[in-house]
DNA sequence: AGTTGAGTTGAATCCCATG
DNA sequence: CCATGGGATTCAACTCAAC
């Protein structure tokens, strides 16, 4: 290795942030809390988190220190019996608070026996909610018995790791995935059977709860990027496992149970990763590289002296040499000039202001496009 | 009055519970802890409850063409922590269930900012969650910075008074309200705006939050029998009561601001009672779901990667991660990218891409078929 | 009368790099 | 820490005026 390629490997390990002994790829076999405790502070860029829906299902529910809490049925030990949840709930949100990283996310998925009792622990631990996302079901369990409404979703919780968290959010991917309309709250996907359904040894379902990689797979080409670390408290059949395989993503599964890490293991063995070009994703405009408007003045693609307009007309402004634009007697830049001729608070001057082509208005951006373009 | 009629009198009054003094038909204008607390114990059988959110907005939000977001910023929305809320709620929770009758039930609704604490706050205080209810919006508000998912649903939790609560549910109301398939807990509801959205002196919105009528209307008719008594403790414009009358339902409203007490009030006495044979007129149910491109690519139908081309393989194209599509140089959705490569106005996607499949070409849209048969 | 198009609006925790 | 300024960002439904 020559010193160029050394500083380079060296360069891409700081910016992943990644200590040498991350055990990514790996399935730890061990209690959620202590598992996490072993690791560093602010080391994972996302947790997915899908715990114990707990309670009044005859589940057995531990304590954070590990012991069984007996069933009962009065309503002292039912107050006993939610404590008990909160406690576990908050141990592990806590833990899973210190080793995101400050931009991280997590994301946590229950029903209404245990959402409410998470979602307010989360708050008071001070995650900050930016969504909660609705899965809705499209082919659930009827209700047998006719005594309430087709339980037909489940919800997520998204949330940043504070207040003020610069997270990650592809905002184009999810519209695209969207057929061009707004990603929302609300998500419609089937659940998981048939093939995708990991089987036991006798052939019957290997995980009670396993959820499908749809959901996953809109979790994680939503709020991570590439290379990412993904860490999932509860790892189950390893759904998030194999669909960041496939998406490229790291990851770290914690799992107690060895028949599940065993069928886990093997899944995700067996799951292959997208290849580079498959994996693009639409990018923001962020992401782009910026062009000033002079740019577009000093390369000709617009001469001082042009005359611009807003798409109806209304009003109309003139290129200076400098590339500001002039009109209602104020100078400034396109962005600031179309905010003032609105009157409004702020303005994207590049699809505000058009300039006439053919006798057609074009929009600058169109400008800009063609520029980024010529630059290759 | 002779004595049959005093004795039949009796017994309806007996049968219905009613106290001589309960304040049916009134509307309360006081403090919702205060007013519950002067009514007697167990004496209404439903509440609807529309709390304060605790919204906890930030600055201005501005529409991509520059005008301003009326936010809800009144001063009853506003709490100085989550402990404060959380007092408020217990407290408002507390009158409730004492107010309840033993088979009572009650509605709250709610977003993510305060739903997690009222949902875990019932659980403490003893109430039994039988159901979380999505009302997802038709027509929500956008989110116009294209920083998270539309916020496009909100929240409701149905509980009893306890876990051994008989409570009512019409089950075959609810199931012929969905065209004879049980009633899921996902209701699709437009927001309350037109002619339905009470107005102030001025034209404006007379609410920031008024409930569309249809929610209520689903409530009351699923667990209320004709001559419940309703209460709602954060009355408003009074949608609950104009519903509850609509419906042969006796109601009770509590509100403090005395301008939504003027506006309930006029609204109330200008609903009629609906008669038995206009109240069996039901909505029927939505269109079938539009299926977007990307849900195929999520349900592994379609692999990242693939490549699609037209039915005469002049051009090709490879489908990403996101569900865009690539040739010549573009990404974006089939209908774009396929109206792009023939240079047409407009294009569908789903007739012009096809798939190589067994040696022959399918069309997108055989695989859209396919996805829907496998939702049922 | 019916159609078209512009304008308005709704419970919203709504940017970020640079100096 | 704050101030500055570039520039990214919207969907469905209703109202009303124009044709």
């Amino acid at each position: 290795m020559n010193m160029a390629t050394r500083i380079a490997t060296a360069e891409r390990r700081a910016q992943r942030a990644l200590p040498i002994d991350l055990p990514v790829g790996q399935i730890l076999q061990r209690d959620c809390v202590e598992a996490m405790a072993a690791l560093p502070d602010a080391c994972v860029d996302m947790i997915f988190a899908d715990p114990p829906y707990n309670l009044q299902l005859g589940g057995d529910l531990f304590r954070p220190e590990g012991s069984r809490v007996d069933a009962v049925d009065d309503d002292w030990d039912k107050f006993d019996t939610f404590e008990a949840y909160d406690r576990f709930t908050r141990a592990w949100l806590r833990e899973a608070r210190r080793i995101l990283k400050p931009n991280g996310t997590l994301w946590v998925i229950g029903s209404y026996h245990n959402i409410f009792r998470v979602g307010a622990a989360l708050q008071d631990i001070g995650y900050w909610i930016l969504n909660d996302i609705i899965w809705r079901k499209s082919n659930p369990m009827p209700n047998f018995r006719g005594t309430r409404f087709t339980n037909a979703h489940e919800t997520l919780i998204w949330a940043s790791r504070s207040e003020d968290s610069r997270y990650t959010f592809n905002y184009r991917a999810m519209k695209a995935l969207n057929d061009e309309l707004q990603m929302r709250s609300d998500w419609v996907i089937p659940i998981c059977s048939g093939g995708e359904r990991a089987k036991d040894g006798e052939g019957g379902k290997a995980h009670p709860t396993q959820k499908p990689e749809a959901l996953l797979y809109r979790v994680l080409l939503a709020c991570t990027n590439k290379g990412d670390v993904v860490l999932d408290p509860f790892f189950g059949t390893g759904t998030t496992g194999a669909v960041a395989r496939r998406l490229g993503r790291q990851w770290i599964g914690i799992e107690r149970e060895s028949r599940y890490v065993k069928v886990a293991r093997a899944r995700i063995d067996s799951t292959l990763e997208l290849d580079e070009s498959a994996m693009k994703i639409m990018p923001s405009r962020a992401a782009q590289p910026k062009v000033p408007f002079g740019a577009l003045v000093e390369s000709g693609l617009i001469v001082p002296g042009t005359t611009v307009t807003d798409a109806r007309r209304r009003w109309t402004a003139r290129v200076r040499a400098d590339a500001t634009i002039d009109a209602i007697g104020q100078q400034g830049s396109i962005h600031k000039i179309g905010a003032a001729v609105q009157g409004a608070p702020s303005c994207n001057g590049w699809t505000f202001w058009h300039m006439e082509d053919a006798g057609r208005l074009v929009p600058l951006d169109a400008l800009r496009q063609q520029y980024l373009a010529a630059l290759g």
